[in-house]
DNA sequence: CAAGAAGATTAGAATTATTCTAAGTTGTTG
DNA sequence: CAACAACTTAGAATAATTCTAATCTTCTTG
């Protein structure tokens, strides 16, 4: 069913996975593959577990979740809560910020250097800025 | 057990919620003056309810939800999604950002004349602004 | 003031995203 | 290959939020 020796197209993925001190499973391959194939994506996990069940792709959505938190504490992804109703994972892990779309939940990537922020205040008490987001909310 | 003249405290209140066209019930009133009676505040559901079961203020957790979101659609709060865990309720409404300290959950306003953003992108498809958040995320 | 209507409250059930549990399976390493 | 850790999973559990439908309150009007 699935190659010892794996195909030309999950040899990137797989080392991806390897390279993060994760065991490349065919859980997290199929997974991988979908999330990292082609271009940025911003997908929920419900998006994703049925992305796989159309390609029947056996994964239960248990390892959808586990899959993406793991793949997020490797820094393979970055998690977004924007929307209260459900998080979205984010394939690029750049410095880069946000349109949403309020009406169809849509994420859209604005690179870094198209935003300056000029002025910021020192954080309070010492604390150490991990990460700044700009989220740009479009209505209509 | 409540005044059918309203006591000094809750006259502000009590205008706040009529002109935003609001009916000032009992449990409104209680909310308000909770959310409203000192400073700009970020805060849950979870979190209101608590502080009205503290002051012996009998609301139900239904109560306090439809409140939040009668206050938000009228512009007298702002909810924020930042943890996926919950919503925010800000009671700033006016134009800020905010720094968030990962750790324990907090908000804290940036002014807004504190932040400058110099550049951004034209949103896609002519769509129109709605707001601009700027989240200062800290760790530690 | 006395309806009556519109709006608000609420207990408890329902919904839903996400996490947990515990048992079985698979990948890695020597 | 053996042994062990890591991974997957079905299904139960959790927790924030919303819904339902019955009961109150507030507001308006005569
Ligand atoms: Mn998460
Ligand atoms: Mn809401
Ligand atoms: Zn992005
Ligand atoms: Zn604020």
């Amino acid at each position: 069913m699935r190659p010892k020796i794996p195909s030309a197209g999950n040899v990137t993925v797989l080392e991806r996975l390897r390279d993060a001190g994760l065991r490349p499973t065919r859980q997290r391959l199929a997974l991988a593959k979908l999330l990292f194939a082609r271009g940025h994506r911003h997908v929920s996990a419900e998006q994703l577990f049925n992305e796989a069940k159309a390609q029947r792709v056996d994964v239960s959505l248990a390892t959808v979740y586990n899959a993406l938190h793991d793949f997020t504490s490797k820094d393979l992804l970055r998690e977004i809560s924007i929307d209260s109703s459900s998080s979205y994972f984010d394939t690029n892990t750049g410095d880069h910020h946000h349109f949403y779309f309020e009406q169809s939940g849509r994420l859209e990537d604005i690179a870094a250097h198209q935003v300056s922020i000029a002025a910021l205040p020192a954080p309070p008490g010492g604390a150490k800025i991990s990460r700044v987001d700009v989220i740009v909310r479009l209505k209509g």
